[in-house]
RNA sequence: GCGUCUGUAGCUCAGCUGGUAGAGCACGAGACUUUUAAUCUUGUGGUCGUGGGUUCGAUCCCCACCGGACGCACCA
């Protein structure tokens, strides 16, 4: 049907694919003009280029709707008014199809911001035909898998992209003012180091050695501090073989920044000041909605200790060995007993408080089995310099005061790796991250924000695959 | 991986104690130079996710498989 209107668009000598369209106007730009009713004969001339999304067929006076990026506008076409040759185009145009226009701007009878055509040049046609405009686009399945057609017909997918888009260049720009360098280091390690979690595997056939897919930026970066770089930063993606759930895509943005001399107060400070200047950028306040909720992102965030919020909802010491495993049982944990005594504390911790933290609290002081890459407490070995930001039962950012000392660092990696499946293990052992680090790393503050999270948080999201454009999806068969 | 729900026209959705399907929009034809979810007349459009089974007969019941949503598990 759409394969036989192009051919009477070619018959007429006119490219139905378009070509290069200068000097058009975004169409919320036009909107701003001033206007005068076509009656009072208006004279501003405009240019306009977008796609048909609307169309009212008057017989020889047809009504289109112009979307672009900006805005929709309504045209108006007379078949007097364009000519013959163009109205024979006109006839021919369907919902879907890219168009330039070129006329004047004014207002209908009816008030409606309008341009009056004086020339229609086709820029694309549509073979498909699109969603409707006015039921749009419900299965979110037919959404994913077409997301283009979703930026199209559903406005909210366009505006979280563009406020996407927006969290990420304010990120940057205060990092940039603040005398951060943004670098980017390897994606495919020899060693997947930095987090735990299981890597993709791939292969290098040149070289034939097994490669993964980065899990976290952290060890590179690290490496930068020891060449110098006092201020760095990466916005990466990383990838994680491991479940998909609202909060988990297995290829997600992470922001990691490290800042030689500081710690994990100075992250802290910076991790406020820098999502305050997000939600700044967004507009709309800090006290944000969050589902049924809100989110008050008003500075300072809560601060509470681990221990002490451990205390609170689980019931006792975290350090009291007897206790927590009777807690652990009572709570009916996996293999309790095979657990460190830290691990099961951690596994208490999620269960029983991350839900419960509305936040934005930073929760500080780690128990240091948990932390390999993280410096501990100078007057308690046990605990480590660590905070996460925990937003409605979310980790948003995870922050360390470095471990810088190399010897230290070889003996968490072999005791990380005593006893554990490699995979599961946070510390794999890395002689070349030690070997950078017996060169003189500096102490430091590091921290790593989930960029797709503070997205969801800062736009009411609560799907992680509504703020990722592309979210993995099985192939169909 | 387990459990619950789900898949009908391009889109949004009806339907049926089991008798091989309907609407609106979109698309085609016709009328209309101020419409805006345009309207009016009329027409086209479906392997009812796939494959088996039960049945005289399956979109509907049963089984398996393939997608998807949610929950649990996994994931600091």
């Amino acid at each position: 049907m759409r394969l036989e209107k192009l051919r009477k668009i070619e018959e007429l000598g006119v490219d139905p694919w378009g070509g290069r369209f200068d000097g058009h106007q975004p169409i919320a730009k036009i909107r701003e003009l001033p206007v005068v009713a076509f009656d009072d004969h208006p004279t501003e001339q405009v240019k306009a280029a977008g796609r048909i999304i609307q169309k009212r067929d008057q017989g020889k006076l047809f009504f289109l709707d112009l979307w672009d990026q900006t805005g929709k506008i309504q045209i108006m076409i007379g078949q007097k008014q364009v000519g013959e040759e163009c109205w024979k185009l006109v006839n021919l145009l369907d919902i879907g199809d890219l168009i330039g226009v070129e006329g004047v701007f004014g207002k209908t009878r009816k008030q409606e911001l309008s341009i009056r055509a004086e020339k229609i040049t086709i820029l694309s046609k549509s073979l498909e035909p699109h969603p409707t405009s006015y039921f749009g686009m419900e299965n979110i399945e037919f959404r994913l898998r077409h997301r283009y057609l979703d930026l199209i017909h559903t406005p909210e997918t366009l505006q979280r992209a563009k406020q996407r888009v927006l969290i990420i260049r304010t990120i940057r720009q205060f990092l940039d003012n603040q005398g951060y360098m943004e670098v980017e280091t390897p994606t495919l390690h020899a060693i997947a180091g930095g987090a735990a979690a299981r890597p993709f595997t791939t292969h290098h056939n040149a070289l034939d050695i097994d490669l993964f897919l980065r899990i976290a930026l952290e060890l590179h970066l690290k490496r930068l501090l020891v060449g110098g770089l006092e201020k760095v930063y990466e916005i990466g993606r990383v990838f994680r073989n491991e479940g998909i759930s609202v909060k988990h895509n297995p290829e997600f943005t992470m922001m990691e920044l490290y800042q030689a001399y500081g710690d994990y107060r100075s992250m802290m400070e910076l991790t406020e000041n820098l999502l305050v200047a997000c939600v700044d950028a967004l507009g709309g306040g800090r006290v944000r909605p969050w589902a049924d909720k809100t989110i008050d992102f008003n500075p300072p965030f809560q601060r509470a200790k681990y221990e002490d919020l451990f205390r609170e909802h689980v019931g006792c010491d975290m350090h009291n060995e007897a206790e927590v495993l009777q807690a652990a049982q009572r709570m009916r944990l996996k293999d309790v007993l095979t657990k460190e005594h830290d691990v099961r504390v951690h596994e208490l911790f999620e269960a029983c408080v991350e839900d419960k933290l509305v936040g934005p609290v930073f929760v500080y002081d780690y128990p240091a089995a948990l932390c390999p890459l993280t410096k501990r407490k100078r007057e308690n070995p046990k605990i480590a310099e660590r905070f996460e930001l925990y937003v409605h039962g979310m980790e948003l950012a995870n922050a360390y005061t470095e471990l810088n000392d190399p010897l230290t660092q070889e003996e968490t990696f072999k005791r990380q790796l005593a006893g554990l499946p490699e995979e599961d293990s946070m510390a794999k052992m890395d002689h070349d991250f030690i070997l950078a680090q017996r060169h003189g790393m500096p102490p430091a503050g590091g921290l790593g924000i989930g960029i797709d999270r503070l997205v969801m948080l800062l736009t009411n999201t609560q799907t992680i695959r509504d703020v990722i454009l592309f979210p993995l999806l099985r192939p169909e068969a």
